[in-house]
DNA sequence: CTATGGACCTGAATGC
DNA sequence: TGCATTCAGGTCCATA
């Protein structure tokens, strides 16, 4: 489900209402993808003093450590006063209760996690963001320096982009939406792509997903932010989801093919390998 | 080092 | 109606 911008759109809704809040109670439900990494009393007490994202991960800084979130394919983040949110139900895996609201993760398939660690520096956050690629919506994320990256990549472009170590962030969705942008086919080897056409995909990603967090995120089934609000990006994709219908630029069919079992959209005469 | 396929898990949609 | 199969927004891990 989420994407960079989904989960973007969850921090921004939630982040300043949960800053300064204490922790009162933590509630684990059936395990999700890394256990908790520490007893849930642990985390009673602790202040959450402001929430960042990384790539799809949130970072909630605690007073003694960091609390890591992942929402997986399925999980949505909800933050309200409890009585507002109302009994956990069979998905709802991991709640933090605090003297601001409760804050839910509602995670059906359970690959989403929440993990503590003590600083951003040990061993385990490092595992999980120590191999992150460039921030899409940052200044580092220029043509040249993506263009470096691909440059190690003999993959296929999609395929580079969905594994986060150039850049983080474009999941499946966007990854056909900001190859339909630049131009670009799906099965094009990123080590391929000339100077021009680095420039042209990253600009479309930074287009897309800033596009997209302004939208509220895209809402295929049940992504909602932390405040319950759907997004609206889903009227703006151009190819994911389309094949057989008609490229909306010329008019051509759009197709699909699977890559590293996802799937790609595309369109055969706007996009070239 | 990179590339690839399998693994994790549940629910909805599709097919016979 | 009932049951089996396929697919879904992610990414770690073992293996080549």
């Amino acid at each position: 489900m989420p994407e960079l911008p989904e989960v973007e759109v969850t921090r921004q809704s939630f982040a300043a209402r949960i800053a300064g809040a204490h922790i009162t109670a933590v509630r684990l439900g059936k395990p999700l993808r890394w256990p908790l990494g520490c007893a849930p009393q642990a985390l009673v007490g602790q202040q959450v003093l402001a929430v960042r994202r990384r790539g799809k991960y949130l970072l909630l800084d605690l007073s003694a450590g960091l609390l890591l979130l992942h929402l997986g394919m399925s999980g949505s983040l909800r933050f309200a006063p409890a009585p507002q949110l109302g009994p956990a139900g069979t998905h709802d895996h991991f709640e933090l209760h605090t003297d601001r609201g409760l804050l839910r993760l509602h995670d059906p398939r359970r690959f989403g996690a929440a993990v503590f660690t003590p600083s951003e520096q040990s061993a385990q956050a490092r595992k999980l963001l120590g191999g992150l690629g460039l921030e899409p919506l940052s200044d580092e994320f220029t043509a040249a320096a993506l263009q470096a990256g691909l440059a190690r990549h003999r993959a296929a472009i999609k395929q580079v982009l969905l594994a986060g170590k150039v850049v983080v962030g474009v999941g499946n969705i966007y990854a056909s939406e900001v190859l339909f942008l630049a131009g670009i086919a799906p099965t094009a080897p990123a080590c391929s792509l000339s100077a021009l056409r680095c420039r042209r995909l990253q600009q479309a990603i930074r287009e897309v997903l800033a596009r997209a967090v302004a939208r509220g995120g895209t809402t295929l089934r049940d992504f909602s932010s932390a405040d319950g609000s759907a997004g609206h990006f889903q009227t703006e994709t151009q190819v994911y989801g389309r094949a057989g219908q008609p490229c909306l630029r010329c008019g051509g069919t759009i197709e699909s093919l699977v890559q590293g079992q996802r799937s790609s959209f595309y369109c055969p005469r706007c996009q070239r390998p």
